[in-house]
DNA sequence: AGTTGTGAATCTGTTCACAGCC
DNA sequence: GGCTGTGAACAGATTCACAACT
């Protein structure tokens, strides 16, 4: 279940749909689930949905589909939301202070454990009980909290000075708002990039070619 | 310019960000770009630009590069932002409130014109100057205001619902916060699924993979 | 010499179809 | 009969390599 290696990011993204998809389907009661009906609650379809869980193992049962238990407990542990992540929040602007707000993804065990902020104003404070510290203790408090995510939503202009100071602070995974996408992460870092930007821009061009 | 058939989406989301690649280097005084100019910009591949660029026509000068301002031009027609465009907010929430407040987005001729809402609570007031509608009166409102863009940031349960809504008044593309992502559009909408527990989720997974 | 634009080659991802099991 | 798991076929995207132009 662990070492799997070139597997898609096209198909982690989809398995975490799917992990959803199976955890409401089991808080409506349902026991089993087979890939077709996976695939109808996620917009996909049912060849796509066991190919990818094909890379990581077998677990259905030919005729009668999946155990949703199950194949949430094994979907869980390929993703590694078994475990609980610390995760810091660079930035306090208002991006940053709405995504704390907005609890929806601190559901599946990701809690932001601390603020780091350039503005002294705000340093020292609390959001919602949470410390904010000046950028410069990140790689002290990073260590020292165990925190090995970070959420970036500082202005463009700083954008290369934060991921390079989070990547010094042992950070590992950043989910990046900055906008700022030609930094290279080393071996075993990894950057994703969130543009609400771009999508919106590519609906734009949708509505207008047809 | 207009018609072309048959374009990824994948390219479609490149041209975004060559867009503002180019607008940072005319905001720093730069005249002309090489696509290895812009690849570095991006983080890409030199190839991969004149590529997409190459789907809607050549716009390079052999042995010179491509001039910043003409590309500019060239890209906010493909993409339609030379145009303004009016979007609705369904669901005024923590999320809805929090991308009404960062301007971020609203750049480049996007203007929240209308929100929606349920809770009566909210309905009448305006956040920004914006007024709050009831849900019921989105199809007369978005054909008086001629709003063609939505986005939907209601809580899961109700995001058929507002879809379907959505779509009944008009409105050809949208954006969508709500994780639900097994509505099939008509042949003449379009649905952008922004999804950041799935991001973090990946994320999760690198970080516990390598 | 420098750089575009593009067909051809390669690589990656999706779909199909069916053997195998329940 | 129903459904999984998967190799093989297909489709799509990226990279390469080079002719054409400045």
């Amino acid at each position: 279940m662990a070492k799997q290696k070139d597997i898609s990011p096209l198909t982690i993204q989809r398995l975490s749909l799917y992990l959803r998809a199976l955890r409401e389907m089991r808080d409506f009661g349902e026991v089993s689930a087979s890939s077709k009906d996976i695939a109808e609650r996620v917009g996909s379809t049912a060849p796509q949905i066991r190919k990818d869980l094909s890379y990581f193992g077998s677990f259905g049962q030919k005729g009668r589909g999946y155990k949703i238990d199950e194949l949430i407990t094994t979907l869980e542990k390929i993703l590694g939301v078994d475990k609980k992540w610390k995760v810091a929040l660079v930035g306090v602007g208002k991006l940053g202070q709405s995504l704390l707000q907005y609890k929806g993804f601190w559901k599946s065990g990701f809690e932001i454990a601390a603020i780091f902020e350039k503005d002294p104003g705000k340093i020292g404070r609390r959001i919602l009980g949470i410390p904010i510290y000046p950028t410069e203790s990140m790689p002290k408090i990073c260590e020292q909290e165990n925190i090995l995510m970070a959420i970036i939503t500082v202005p463009f202009e700083s954008a290369e000075e934060a991921f390079q100071r989070a990547l010094d602070s042992g950070i590992r995974g950043i989910l990046n708002f900055t906008g700022y996408c030609c930094f290279k992460p080393p071996p075993h870092a990894f950057i994703k990039d969130v543009n609400m930007s771009a999508e919106i821009e590519a609906l734009s061009y949708y509505i207008s070619t047809y």
